[in-house]
DNA sequence: CATGAATGAGGATTCATTCAT
DNA sequence: CATGAATGAATCCTCATTCAT
């Protein structure tokens, strides 16, 4: 329990929203939504439970401010990457990269986010509203679509043969998030990148 | 809701256990684990609450026993599809149609099976022994295991190129799951599976 | 505490929701709405926490349920009173009885109530319908219509004066009122009963 | 909102303490005692929240010296009306003219005093002792005692007819507050504070 | 004095599970 | 076996109060 407190640098005595945070987001990995609950948060957080409640409306919005806060420059890269001026392969390599890296550090997480979405926003969760429902989807679904474009790009430019452009980002994306989520990736993170670009580019049947 | 109903055959005023676990399936398969209540499960099954505690140990045995029952054919169809005499890549090509088919029927149990098996068996949940968590846990885990190995006879024979099986069969699954969990699938599904596996096999990129 | 337990009559085992409700009864009139427990009400009705919420969908409900129940019978004196054939003052005398002896039967939840009544149906109060709120405040708006209807029967019999019959009413009632909540009555119901009506109808001025 | 806070004149930026006496009137008065939160009194009074605490113990004591407050004039008015040189009947109407006006303006917040006071320094409330109760109910002990003295004088001068003076007294009190209560006086105040006099004095049987 | 971030005791509510019938 | 009333542990959330700045 102390090696976990010690994930979390309580030296900054200022700034508890980010602690909070920070315990919100070891707990929720390890537990899920509905198992993690604020007691065990604020312990790891070494704080009270009404500072949790100043901070966030309820144990809802502390995991969608978590998820927003942890996406934001993951999705920032892949937009950029996206306006560079290098081939669409080359973006789809380095998306891959980008991906796979974001999705390996948070697995945990996003596996639960990836879970719990769906039900947010049901009757029942005050503080949710429709507006903010939809921007928490945009989460996932915003890389996403930036994907969806490169390999369009592709497709335009005579580079890719594939029916739907959509299943292709769905299908490129998901291995990633397979391979993550059953943490093979190990040491050889480069290597794992380059296989699953190249498989997804070139198959695996040898021609 | 009554229109619900008649998915449950009650008809037949033996045979609780079954209509427990059919209403388990539509309760499960659309609130996920937690937010799943008994009460909606019995209130569907048109049975008493004790009567659930008479067959199940508990909610947790109750949804075990659920997947138990569901994937038993698939893994046999995939078990079967290993030991045909014909060539890998058209068994990868059946394994890849056979998971479709699957996942797609049963794709939001599946969702919630994924994302629950992980917490299983953690201290305080008692009719959970170590083993019966393992045999859970096998009802993902074999068939992917199944499939691995046909890519290790594809490789073996030199009809595919790829650093890491396990990588390759996870790339493969976790492409099918994301399709059918997104529900992208519609009515094309024959032309769907098909993509799928030439995708996997021989890449997108014009060559 | 333990005489206040006996006031419940424990004996019977079965009708647990009217232990619950009896229970509410005492706790809601000492202590008001707000600063009332469910757990103290339950402590006093000997049951758990749980059954509470198998009869009540919440506070507010049972607290509402129980003015129902204990208005009801009131209701329904006061209603047969006006239907009775005598003159309109012998009704008047009537029902500064029966108003009387209800109102200093229950004052203290009654005085609760009719402070509560103003915010029950706010937002945030989920199982209080728009409706429901309406026939909570019927409880006294219906006997009180039915007072001020005899006292327009009496203003167009020309026997009593009296610019509005609404102010009529609220007046009466309110002395009625204010002495049982200052529990002036003691032992003498009959003579207090008379007087209130005999100064009501004739003043205390001696002419 | 913004309306509200132009209520308290919040131009002199001294005088913390009466801002928030102010805020506290109008929220109290709103949403009764235990509805209303210090949060919502200091964002009225744009102020801190420690502020409060400089000038009151706690939000009961916040209360209590808004009683007090608000009710000093009044107190003061019916004490000197009685010490008038004029007839028991004149004091009378004029004191019905004064409960009046004063249950008029305050009518919100009274109903809440009214309903508190009761509660007030029971076990479990610092800085509340048992003196400061007492003196507490005398804001409205007081002005009511003395109109029974009027009423008493009136029977001593063999002007009045009644029972009990204390009787007669909570009567035409009640009588009052209940029209205030219900807010049926609209703008024909005159002629309501004459009715209730008149009624209270001569009855509303027609002889 | 003024402030507001931090606190935690207290309370309402949910829901899996039991057990007497 | 079938039932469902009874249960209470577990959990989220509120809000008066404190105290360091």
């Amino acid at each position: 329990m102390d090696k976990i407190k010690d994930q979390i640098d309580l030296s900054d005595p200022k700034n508890k929203r980010q602690h909070i945070l920070d315990a919100a987001y070891i707990v929720f990995s390890r537990k899920g939504f509905h198992r993690a609950t604020v007691d065990e948060i604020i312990k790891l957080a070494d704080t009270g439970k009404g500072t949790v409640y100043n901070y966030f409306i309820n144990k809802e919005n502390l995991f969608y401010t978590l998820i927003e806060e942890r996406s934001a420059p993951f999705r920032h890269h892949i937009s950029n990457i996206k306006k560079d001026n290098i081939p669409p392969l080359e973006k789809i390599r380095l998306m891959t990269r980008e991906f796979l890296s974001f999705y390996d550090k948070h697995a945990d997480l996003w596996r639960v986010f990836m879970h719990e979405v769906r039900c947010f926003g049901e009757v029942g969760y005050p503080g949710f509203s429709e507006e903010q429902q939809k921007k928490c989807r945009r989460n996932f679904e915003e890389p996403l679509e930036t994907l969806e474009a490169v390999i369009k790009e592709g497709i335009e430019q005579g580079l890719l043969i594939v029916a739907s452009s959509k299943q292709a980002a769905y299908g490129l994306l998901s291995a990633i998030l397979a391979i993550v989520f059953q943490k093979l990736i190990g040491d050889e993170f480069d290597q794992t990148a380059e296989n699953i670009a190249r498989v997804f580019l070139f198959g695996i049947a040898n021609k």
